[in-house]
DNA sequence: TTGAAAGCGCTACCAC
DNA sequence: GTGGTAGCGCTTTCAA
C-alpha cells in the first residue's frame, strides 16, 4: 500500500549510509564492506526498495529493454516464439517489448515509438517486414538479431532453424515408412525457410533413391492457402502417396478428398504446433526448437552488446522429428 | 547510422532556441509560437530526434509502459488478447510489457522485475494467477485492471465478456436450429466465466421451454481435457443432440464417436478462435470480442490514471454469434 | 571502503 | 512566448 516511491535516498537514510553505498550494493561487483552491504540490504528489504531501472538507464547503463518485432500473431508458432523470447529475456532480468505494424501495415511508427524507450537491442522476426525493420533499426543505431531469415546485406546476424535438416528428417521418415511418391507443399515461394526445407527434402529423397513427385508453394503460408494448394496439387498428381506440408494441406486432403492416413497417404507436418499432438491429429512433425532458438538469440544478443554487432555469427538450430501415430481416429 | 544519441540540446542548438522550447514543442498543448515550433520540428527531423521516453518519465511524467500479466500463451485466445492489447496501447503511444510466471510458476519475481521499470499500470489476465498478481500489484501501488474475471475483493475494476449473454446466444441458436436435448461442456469448475456461460445457456433454454440434458466441466479448459469430458458425457447421455462447448469436445465427438454434424449432433463453439473458420471446421461460435475488450481496457486505464483506481467501473462486453456452416466436409 | 558532487535527458517553474 | 534553472533517481568519478 505504500503510495510514495522508495528511492535510494530513503534506503540510505534508514541504513545510515550514503546514496553511493546503496548504489554499490546493488551494482554487481562493486566494492562495499560486508557490514555496509548488510545494513543496506536490510533497509532496502524493509522499505521494499527496488532500483528504478529507468533512472539507471539514464546514467549510461543498459536499459534492459529489448524490442521484439513481429508482424503476425495469428500463427501459433509466432506467439510461441514471442513467449519463449520473453521468458528467456526475463531470466536475464531483461524485458521484451512487442513491436507490431500499425493498422496500415507500417512498422516505422511502432519502431519509432519503442525507439524512444532506448531499447538496448532488437529481435526482428517479422517475416516479410523484417527487411524494412532491419533497415530502420540500423539507422536508429539499435543492435539487432534477425530470426527466421538471413540478412541479405550481411549486416546483422541471424538465428534460424536448420531448415535443410528439417527437410531431410521429413524425407527419411517418409521413406522409412514406405513412401514411394512423396511431394512437398511449402510456404511463400520467396520465403527462404520454405526453399531450404524443400531443398533438404528433395536432396534426401534422391539420396535414398526416391524421386520426388512434385511440389507447390502457397502464397502466404496461411491455412487457407495451404488448403487450396493441396487440392490443386493432388488433383494434378493423384498418385502422390506422402506429403511434407502444414496443417491446411493435410486437412484438405483428408477432408475434402477423403483420403485416409496412413493407408492412402502419409504426412509429416512442417511445424510442431500444439495442435499436432491433439487426439484428433496426432501428426508426426518436425519440431520447431523454439526454446533453443530463443537461447541462441540470447547468446547472440550478449555478444552484440558486449563485443559489437560485427562479432556475432549467424546460427542454425537443429530441429528434430516428433513421431506420433499418423492416423486420425475417425 | 548516427552513433550518438540526439538530445533536445542538439535540436535546440540547431534550431537556435532553448531546450525549453524544444520540450514545449513536443508537449501537447504547450504554448509555443508557430515560428519556434516550425524551426524546432525542422531541426528535430533533420537530426532524427525523438524525446527520450525514459528521461521524460523521470520528471514525473507517466512512463507509457503498461505491464500485461499473462500465464498462458498456448491457448490462441490468450495470444490474440495480448496482440490486441499491444496494438491498442501502441495507438495511444504506450508500450506493453509481457509479464509471465517463471519456470516454477511464480509470478512475483517477474512482477518485481517490470515493477522496476515504473510501469504506469498493469493489465492482469493471468487466469488462475490473477488473484496473486492483483495482490502484488496493489502492494506495489500499480493501478491495475483485471481481465476475464472479477476481483473478489472489489478493489479493482475488471473487463470481461458478457458470458451470460454468450450462453444465451448459444442456446437461442441451437434451439432455432431444432435442438431438443442440448448439453454444456465448460471450463474449470471454479472458473467464473464458465459458470456464467453455463447459467446463461441453461436459463435461456428453460425460457424457450427446452430442458438442458446435462453438463460437465473440464478441469483445465485444455483441448485434451475437453476431449475426455465429452467422451464421458456422451457415453452417459447418448441422446444428447447438441452441445455448447470448445474444440476438444467437438473433435472427440466427431472423431472418436463418429457422430456427424449437423445430422447427429450440433455444436456451438465457445471461442471464436481462428481455427473455427478453417475449411475443415466452419464452426458456428460465440465470438470473443477481443478488440472491444482491449478497447474497454484502454478506457478503464485512462480513467484509473486520471481519476484514480476507485473511479473505474467494471465492464461487460457483448459477444455475438458467428454463424457458419456447421457441417464438416468429410 | 566511503561520501560528496556532477551529470544522464528531460520537464516544470520562474522570471523576463 | 521564451530561456534559465532546479531537480527527477540513479551511477560514477574523485577525494578523503
Amino acid at each position: 500500500m505504500q503510495d510514495k516511491r522508495i528511492t535510494s535516498d530513503d534506503v540510505a537514510r534508514l541504513a545510515g549510509v550514503s546514496r553511493s553505498a546503496v548504489s554499490r550494493t546493488f551494482t554487481p561487483g562493486a566494492s562495499v564492506s560486508e557490514s555496509t552491504r548488510n545494513s543496506v540490504i536490510a533497509a532496502a528489504r524493509k522499505l521494499g526498495y527496488r532500483p528504478n531501472a529507468l533512472a539507471r538507464s539514464l546514467t549510461g547503463q543498459q536499459s534492459g529493454l529489448v524490442a521484439v518485432v513481429m508482424a503476425e500473431f495469428a500463427n501459433p508458432y509466432e506467439s510461441q516464439v514471442f513467449y519463449a523470447l520473453t521468458q528467456a529475456l526475463q531470466k536475464l532480468d531483461k524485458v521484451s517489448m512487442l513491436v507490431t505494424p500499425d493498422e496500415s501495415g507500417d512498422i516505422n511508427n511502432s519502431l519509432q515509438l519503442v525507439g524512444a524507450y532506448q531499447v538496448d537491442s532488437a529481435i526482428i522476426a517479422a517475416g516479410s517486414l523484417s527487411l524494412q525493420a532491419t533497415q530502420i533499426c540500423l539507422t536508429m543505431g539499435i543492435p539487432s538479431v534477425l530470426m527466421g531469415r538471413d540478412d541479405p546485406f550481411g549486416k546483422i546476424c541471424s538465428v534460424q532453424t536448420d531448415n535443410r535438416m528439417a527437410g531431410r528428417l521429413a524425407a527419411e521418415h517418409l521413406v522409412n515408412s514406405g513412401a514411394q511418391r512423396p511431394a512437398y507443399i511449402g510456404g511463400r515461394p520467396d520465403g527462404q525457410a520454405s526453399q531450404e526445407r524443400k531443398q533438404g527434402f528433395f536432396d534426401s529423397l534422391r539420396d535414398q533413391g526416391v524421386e520426388p513427385l512434385g511440389h507447390c508453394d502457397n502464397p502466404d503460408y496461411s491455412y487457407q492457402s495451404g488448403y487450396q494448394s493441396a487440392l490443386e496439387l493432388l488433383q494434378r498428381r493423384p498418385e502422390i502417396d506422402s506429403l511434407f506440408c502444414a496443417f491446411g494441406a493435410m486437412d484438405a486432403i483428408r477432408q475434402q478428398l477423403g483420403r485416409k492416413t496412413p493407408q492412402d497417404i502419409q504426412f509429416v507436418g512442417a511445424d510442431n504446433v500444439p495442435m499436432a499432438e491433439w487426439p484428433g491429429y496426432q501428426l508426426t512433425t518436425i519440431s520447431q526448437p523454439v526454446e533453443l532458438l530463443a537461447q541462441a538469440v540470447m547468446e547472440n544478443l550478449e555478444i552484440i552488446l558486449t563485443q559489437g554487432q560485427a562479432m556475432a555469427r549467424s546460427r542454425r538450430v537443429a530441429p528434430w522429428l516428433v513421431s506420433r501415430a499418423t492416423t486420425r481416429n475417425a
